[in-house]
DNA sequence: CTTATAAACTAATATAGTTAGTTTATAGCG
DNA sequence: CGCTATAAACTAACTATATTAGTTTATAAG
């Protein structure tokens, strides 16, 4: 008996386990990857736990599938986003849609968070599109190799810095956010285009 | 008849507090907050695991004193640190100890990072040091009232985010992260004198 | 209709934390 | 010195979680 229609029957396991992970998904939308519980995706589904391992190996492997679904979708979300402008336009709208992405889906960003603990170098490498956003964004500004990659990572620490720190409260003050965070941003810029000549440390 | 030493008798549950959590601060270094179990700390006092709630509220309280004595610790060396640097030199000795701390304890770091969910804004208070710390390097840099809280969030997000990422292996790339970093932390300074005469925004 | 098997189930185990209620040791007092 | 109140330990029991083993059931295919 197939989790649910009893439609198709052969090699059923692939559907089924990706229902399993759309339910997770959602859970996940609310409580975040480690508020994911096996009860309560058996409970959805009308079905006892154990039944859950036929299709995946425990609750880590849930997790995992989850992890490289939400970071497909926030690939997706920058790439969508990110079309169409270039330079600091483009720097913008990707730091800006990415917060964003954090403020709609708290326990998907909290997926992506924790990412690497779920996922090794490979199985990252397969939803590793947001760094790819990144650096089409940043070949624009003339950066080289190594350069580039470095501030591929600079970006990423800026952008995911506050964003981290944002939505886990850690800022204190009352002080309004969206303008920390356009400043930040503009400091980013303005320090890209300061290091452009002379991008070498001075010590 | 209390955990150990059967010394003194009267309103000794704070000794024996404290005694819990400098046992789970050392659970902590090596497996991270969310790692401290009770039953490990019962263990290593050698007693039955019900016997701690004469003198803690339960799990969550044992993360909430950890977090506390972690964020003082982490205040406390990134002053002493910073004491005798000034302007930049400040914000890369900052920059420089903060990473080292993340990398010499993990564990305490994550507890950093996850503090907010074990205290509240108030209780945070009481172990903001690390704030502290960042406002009185920043003051140097001439900014005004509002303007030194928005440069403190950046800095903090600009720290936090790099270490964040490469403490849990979030840099995919074989790419020196010593140097990504110091780039990083030089950026953030150009950036910042870039700012120095209209820090408002252009758009 | 038979049979092999996918897919569900029940039962049991392990590890967590937590609560209730009981026992024990001892500090302080008469 | 003995009584008593109480701090502080204990055992027992309960919850919720994941996981494994072994059994039953339904059905697709021959």
């Amino acid at each position: 008996m197939p989790l649910l229609s009893p439609s198709a029957m052969s090699r059923k396991a692939r559907t089924d386990r990706e229902q399993i992970i759309t339910i997770a998904v959602e859970l996940a939308d609310r409580r975040g990857v480690e508020g994911i519980t096996l009860a309560d995706i058996a409970t959805r589904l009308n079905v006892r736990i154990p039944s859950l391992y036929n299709y995946i190996a425990g609750l880590d492997d849930v997790r995992r599938g989850v992890t490289l679904l939400v970071l497909v979708r926030l690939g997706d979300t920058l790439r969508e986003v990110v079309a169409g402008h270039s330079g600091d336009d483009a720097v913008r709208a990707l730091a800006h849609a990415y917060r964003a992405f954090a403020h709609e889906h708290p326990g998907w960003y909290a997926a992506v968070e924790a990412a690497p603990r779920y996922m090794d170098a490979e199985a990252q490498a397969a939803g590793a599109q947001p760094v790819q956003v990144v650096v089409s964004i940043l070949a624009h500004y003339g950066l080289q190799a190594e350069d580039a990659l470095h501030a591929v990572r600079a970006l990423r620490s800026v952008v995911h810095g506050f964003v981290s720190l944002e939505v886990h409260h850690g800022f204190g003050l009352a002080l309004d956010l969206d303008e920390s965070y356009a400043r930040l941003i503009d400091l980013f810029i303005r320090g890209l285009h300061a290091g452009q000549n002379g991008n070498k440390r001075q010590s």
